[in-house]
DNA sequence: AAAGTTTCGTTCGGATCCGAACGATTATTG
DNA sequence: CAATAATCGTTCGGATCCGAACGAAACTTT
């Protein structure tokens, strides 16, 4: 069974409970407390979202080419950016830096970027996409981004703004703690 | 360092990139694509937002009870729906059979659910909190409730909604899959 | 110049995460 | 009733994920 999908079906064919049976399992549950509910559904909902979209596009799109969903995106920050200290690789991909040294070795392992020690400060090291890793990059991303667009069909593009601009104002609220 | 803070600062003070500087050096990398980036935007932001949102509370309100966020949901689960078979578990928290067995199995062993055989067909296997387990979720639950709120304090209730809403929106567009 | 402090990436142990394969169990078919 | 098929949870190998600690390198202070 693939992540989050709900191919196991229950009696009643459905996967999992619905949104209301749960909602109602959890009234039920918290009554006599004093839930936040639209703050706990907003987190559910954002994490639950990306669980779906990270697991359908690394089954659909990246596992083919024997991609993690980390490893697309640390690519994809060492494509955008070029030669970049792996620092900033971990920062712009949301990872630590020991989960990076990590990812760092699977993918060149498979052929797919290079790391160097830094010319000026050997306590830091570049990395830079191979030429395969470039050729995989501009291959796979056009069909990464229409698969993106697949994902979000049910939003109007003015959603889809809106999702994103809401979503930034959380993120740097957090990073402000 | 935790996960995705930006402690660690540039020379300029900044940590990663900003936003704007971002999306210049992808317009820059994609010049010649057709790309949709409102998509890009909306997947992007709601991965990032869900990271930023999982290491916050991690840190703050669960690893302060030796729980991780993977944990916690896993209890939440079975808190709000009693007595219930690890495969619903699975489905309802999200992730696979695989990892619910070891997650289970960490829960189990600091005491904090118990799992049995079921009684009318031996493949199933049924779980539920035990009384620690119960009293740490009643202590817990509000404490996380009021760090959701913080975390999302920047929106309206009515965005937080409407975020939900959308969001729901994606999950069951691509359940539909 | 030497000592002390800070920064960087790696290593480590523990936890999670997946899909595939397996053994045990149940259901279905002939 | 026996054979076959399907389901369930566990195990497995590989990948990721974290924070803490470490050694090496650079910076700052004395």
């Amino acid at each position: 069974m693939s992540r989050y999908a709900d191919a196991a079906r229950d009696g009643d064919g459905r996967g999992h409970h619905t949104l209301a049976e749960t909602e109602s399992a959890v009234a039920e549950r918290l009554d006599g407390m004093s839930v936040d509910v639209e703050s706990m559904a907003a987190v559910q909902n954002i994490y639950r979202a990306a669980n779906t979209i990270r697991n359908h596009l690394e089954q659909t799109v990246l596992a083919p080419h024997d991609l993690t969903w980390t490893g697309w995106v640390v690519l994809w920050v060492v494509w955008i950016w070029g030669d970049i200290e792996t620092r900033h690789v971990a920062e712009e991909a949301g990872i630590s830096k020991g989960t990076l040294t990590g990812v760092i070795g699977t993918l060149e392992k498979r052929g797919l970027l290079l790391r160097r020690t830094h010319p000026d400060d050997a306590r830091r090291v570049l990395v830079a996409l191979t030429p395969k890793g470039r050729k995989l990059m501009n291959t796979l991303f056009p069909i990464f981004n229409a698969a993106e667009a697949r994902v979000t069909a049910s939003l109007s593009t003015a959603d889809k703004t809106h999702l994103a601009t809401s979503l930034r104002a959380v993120v740097a609220e957090v990073d402000e703690f």
